[in-house]
DNA sequence: CACCTCTCTTGTATCGGTAAAAATCATCAT
DNA sequence: ATGATGATTTTTACCGATACAAGAGAGGTG
């Protein structure tokens, strides 16, 4: 495979002239530029990024840090920026953290050794404490509200939790129950649940604490497991606020398995609007952030980064999002 | 950050003999070992993957192409993918190809020059004869069968299809539908025909070239149409085979949409067992690979491929499968 | 015409590892 | 003691790019 050098013999100049052409620098005849280009397309030259990763840094790759890719949301996440990279000429490459701190951490330390140049991270079990002191190009997504230290993208999390429970309420839901938040500290879902509280005290509404089942992860077998659980409690509800399309995919099944109408007994609402939502039966209502959105918003946000530009305050930028009524819920 | 150098200083040897203990090669003795290994840990080095690279290839990083990650099936298989790598030290850099012939060339044609050591690739579009030529670590997974020429770990596509096919059959459905394929040269979707055919044949029926109805893709929109299509047509039909679960989440929306009761009127079953199948209602019976299988073989062959090893013949390996009998199909 | 400036181009050193060959050392047979 | 043998370690050079500093031309100025 071609070098520089073979380009530079190639084009009658020196490699630092093929170097300068490469990456636009300034200074270079347009003539020269031309004989350069040429050599370059006639010997089908690429740069060997590795090299030059090991001179300037900058390789052309970025990391995408997720708990599981396997999960819905995860993976449209991924998809879109795999692509929004891509129109930039930056490559992804996938870690797994199952949402642990450590191995959170651990894709972040990485990072710096890897051939990485920056890092979009979808922080779960992370702190504020945890990345304070990286001095690395790092962007968060989503879930914690992490924003005061670093820049973040995420999902309309109280906004949107709110409007969809204010829809429950306004299409005469009166019990609601909320699924699968593992509440904590200024994680997503104590930002959702607050959605949550807020739509009930707009309406002059306090909910009934008994109708809140968290669940261990926001998967499918979460939101089943959560569900089951509220149906234990034998509480009475007439509508759900699900933490994640995945939790609205288990409990709908659930609540359908065990004889309940939705949405004539139960209305349902999930969040996020990952395909799959679409067309469960009934199709679930559900928040429907702009995943593409926040895929080019973290890409571009890094590449800045990388740039070595200070991005300016407000550091958090948030999705825009609609509704998506679909078969979950009733007509207001 | 620390260098090898600093590390040789620290121990009192040289930077070789560091890079003889951090590559596990032989005639380094136990004591000298021990010197660099607590120097390394005293300094917290790490190898530069990209100096790495540079001098002898090598970046313990595999690529892995698929059309689109965010279909369930590739959100699995990539998690597998990464996880199976992770538990050998490589990680995992993520293409999108969009089943597009060009985009899984230049997939391949990047790797050569990416930082990384070589390819899972998830062919859809390729031909053997693209593939012919390439002199690089390449493993096929799923998909077209390109055996002849490289390795390969695929679906049990035909068996799986047959055993599926033969359950509708053995529970009442005569009139069988097949529904996402895009059958052409020794593909997926004619591999599993084949085993549609077979169970028909086995059991003495000719299915009616009417109920088989292709869909552009393989996503659950796909699936949706498919089946409008086949309401369409009017053709009677009393079961449904779908070459993918996404096609049968998009299915089975618009069959129950359409007032018909699954599995009373009709039966279903998909291909594939993505989490979101087993939640759908009703749960969708599906062939159920071993994806974990999938994936830990592909990175195994990989693996000895980037070593340098010839893998002997047969080159073809197919996963285990069973069958996993929910809500959508009838007891035997 | 010497001297300066500005534009364009080129040597040279270097990033952090590893391959290959050479050097050193301990052990042992002669 | 001498040379041979094999184990262990070091020296040297280089992978392919780029930073930096310095060189070469062209045009302008006094």
């Amino acid at each position: 495979m071609a070098t520089i050098h073979d380009v530079a013999k190639a084009a009658g100049v020196s490699a630092m002239t093929v170097s300068n052409v490469l990456n636009d620098r300034p200074h270079v005849r347009a003539e020269t530029r031309e004989k350069v280009l040429r050599a370059i397309a006639e010997l089908d030259y690429r740069v060997n990024p590795a090299a030059r990763r090991l001179r300037s840094s900058r390789t052309g790759t970025i990391g995408l840090a997720v708990p599981d890719i396997a999960q819905p949301y995860f993976g449209v996440l991924a998809s879109h920026v795999v692509e929004a990279a891509g129109r930039r000429g930056l490559r992804v490459t996938v870690e797994q953290t199952s949402a642990a701190r450590d191995r959170e951490l651990e894709a972040v330390a990485l990072s710096r050794r890897l051939m990485i140049d920056g890092l979009i991270l979808s922080a779960l079990g992370v702190s504020v404490d945890d990345l304070r002191a990286i001095d690395y190009p790092l962007v968060l997504v989503g879930e914690k509200d992490l924003a005061d230290e670093l820049p973040q993208v995420s999902m309309p999390n109280e906004e949107g939790a709110r409007a969809a429970v204010a829809h429950l309420l306004a299409t005469g839901s009166r019990r609601i129950a909320v699924l699968g938040g593992i509440v904590e500290d200024g994680g997503m879902a104590s930002e959702r649940l607050a959605g949550y509280r807020r739509a009930h005290g707009d309406a002059g509404l306090v909910p009934d604490p008994a109708l809140a089942v968290p669940a261990e992860r926001y998967g499918i077998e979460g939101g089943a497991t959560a569900a089951a659980e509220l149906l234990r409690r034998g509480a009475p509800f007439d509508g759900v606020f699900c933490m994640t399309d995945a939790v609205a995919l288990g409990a709908l099944h659930a609540l359908i398995g065990a004889g309940l109408r939705v949405p004539e007994d139960v209305q349902l609402v999930g969040f996020d609007d990952v395909p799959a939502a679409r067309y469960a039966n009934p199709a679930i209502s559900t928040v429907s952030p702009d995943h593409e959105f926040i895929a080019e918003t973290a890409v571009v946000l890094l590449e800045r980064r990388i740039a070595g530009e200070q991005l300016p305050a407000p550091r958090r930028t948030v999705s825009p999002f609609s509704l998506a009524l679909r078969g979950t819920t009733r007509r207001a």
